[in-house]
Parts: structure tokens; C-alpha cells; sequence
DNA sequence: CGAGCTTGTTAGCTAAGCTAAGGATCGTGA
DNA sequence: TCACGATCCTTAGCTTAGCTAACAAGCTCG
């Protein structure tokens, strides 16, 4: 219906909106270390899913391989991942995060959640409430 | 206390999870033309403003001062967006979207959103007044 | 075995973002 | 008045993120 479609267009805009300004927002509030915003996706990622091969986790990550090639290259640089070959595909490559990339991974975590989790702690429990369901919404459409 | 902060921090990692896949996901989808996503943005804030000096715009986008000359010069190539001289303070420039700007700001905002207001209008009408809720929170956030 | 698909990487590009530094202009206080 | 500090914008130079195109290696199946 017309309004249905007014409505979805206008929450669209404002939601991307919102999402762009928080997205630099976030981005802003560094680690003390030097883990940039993708770096630390990709390893929690990694980490999660305990062990992923460099396409899956380029889809996991929603980006292209070559991408997510340069991304683990850092990671690795840092020892913060190891590649090993696999068992029986020889173009396949396995991709897990070290002990101390799990170590550096929950430091920076923190200090990249701080100003988010302070912020969300003045917030009321409803609102907290919305943004979970928010999250959960969100990651949906991402996936679809 | 204890449980609540252990609260928010699970929710500022779901969140920013949630956020960042998102955010490519929307990247991803790409525009018939060539605007890009921040360019997008900027244009839509001065749209939205009428007029603003670069550093206004650059505090409202969230970027760096030199960030935002940047993006502008790639706006004003196009002949989207036009500097003004200040009136009466020498060192500031006054910007304004063109004609130009804004009728082609229309074809490439609908454009953007097609996706993301098609993914919205499968949404229940609960589903999507969370989302509106949350993007006023996010905002609220991230202006903080 | 050979053709074709899949995986990962390399090469090369653009855009986005930052800091540092500089030039022009404004404002103010001696 | 005028010199000095502050403000605004831009330039220069860098890193990261992201893309496509192309390619080498390996698998698979007729």
C-alpha cells in the first residue's frame, strides 16, 4: 500500500542515517592499541566460529575474498592468526585465531566497547530492550 | 552493578556486530550512478541543513575537517554542491547543494533505499516502530 | 587424462579516514 | 595601530578498506 511504502521508505533513510553517524561514531573511540575496526570483526568473527577458511569468513564478514585477504595478512603480520593448510584440499586454507590473538582480541574489545557500553548503561532498560531487538532485526536483513 | 554492566557490554558487542555487517551490507548495494556512501550522507545533511560551512558539516557527518574537503571537492566536481563566499568572515565558505544536487541526490537516495525498504516493508509493523525507536536512540548516541 | 570449476592470492585502482603543517583572515589587547 | 594568537580551510602524505580483473594451484568428473 502506498503509506506502507511511504513508511518503509522513511525509516529507511532514518535508520541508514542513524547508522552511518554511529558507525563514525564508533569508529572514532580507537583502542589503545592499534586493531582497527575490521581487524576486530574479523577476529571475533574468527574466534566464534572457532575455524574458518578465508571464503567463509569473507562471507561471514559480508566482503569480497581479495578483501579479507589483506585483512587476515595484518592479522597474521601480528601473530594475532595462524593459516594452516587443510587436511585434504590443497586450495583450501585454514584460518584460527592464536592464544595470543584470542588475548589481544578481549583487550581491545574492551577498550572499544567502553564508550558503547557507557553509553548504554545510562540508557532505561526499554531502550536497552529495543536495541537488542534492534540488533536482532538488523543482522537479519543483513544476512537476507 | 555488576549484572547490569555485564548487560550492556553484551549488548554494545551484539550491537556493534549487528552495526557493522549491516553497514557493508548497505554498502554493497551500490547505486545505478556514482555517489558514494558518505558522499550520499554529506549531501543529505546539507540538503537538510540549507546551508553550512565545511566545518559544520564535516561536525555534523562526524569526520575530520580535511575528510570533508575532501568529499566535497568530489561533490563539487560533479556540480552537486556549490561553495559560496562568507559575507562578511573572510576565512569561512558557505556550501549549498545545487539544483543539480538535489534533483540527482532524489534519483540516487531512491535508488539506495531499495533494498533496504524493501527488506523493511517484509517487516511486521512491531519490527519496524522498533527499528524507528532504535534509530532515535542510535542517533541520541551518537551525538553524544 | 583433460576441461572446467573452486579457492586463494596478486595487482591495481578508488575512496575514506587520519595527522601535521601552512596560508589567509579575524579579533583582541597592549 | 598593530602584533600576536586563534580560527578556518586546504594541502600533503599516509594507512586502511573496499572493489574488479586476472592468475596459479588444486580438485572433480566425464
Amino acid at each position: 500500500m502506498m503509506t506502507e511504502r511511504t513508511t518503509a521508505d522513511t525509516l529507511a533513510k532514518t535508520l541508514r542515517d542513524a547508522i552511518i553517524r554511529f558507525s563514525r561514531r564508533a569508529r572514532q573511540a580507537r583502542p589503545v592499541g592499534d586493531l582497527t575496526f575490521s581487524q576486530l570483526s574479523a577476529l571475533t568473527s574468527l574466534q566464534l566460529a572457532g575455524t574458518l577458511t578465508p571464503r567463509e569468513l569473507a562471507d561471514v564478514e559480508r566482503v569480497q575474498p581479495p578483501t579479507m585477504t589483506k585483512i587476515v595478512g595484518k592479522l597474521e603480520e601480528r601473530g594475532l592468526v595462524a593459516r594452516r593448510r587443510h587436511p585434504t584440499d590443497g586450495r583450501q586454507v585454514i584460518l584460527e585465531a592464536t592464544d595470543e590473538g584470542r588475548a589481544v582480541y578481549a583487550l581491545h574489545e574492551r577498550a572499544r566497547n567502553e564508550w558503547l557500553a557507557g553509553a548504554l548503561d545510562r540508557l532505561t532498560p526499554e531502550e536497552q530492550e529495543t536495541l537488542a531487538t534492534a540488533a536482532e532485526i538488523l543482522h537479519r536483513i543483513a544476512r537476507g
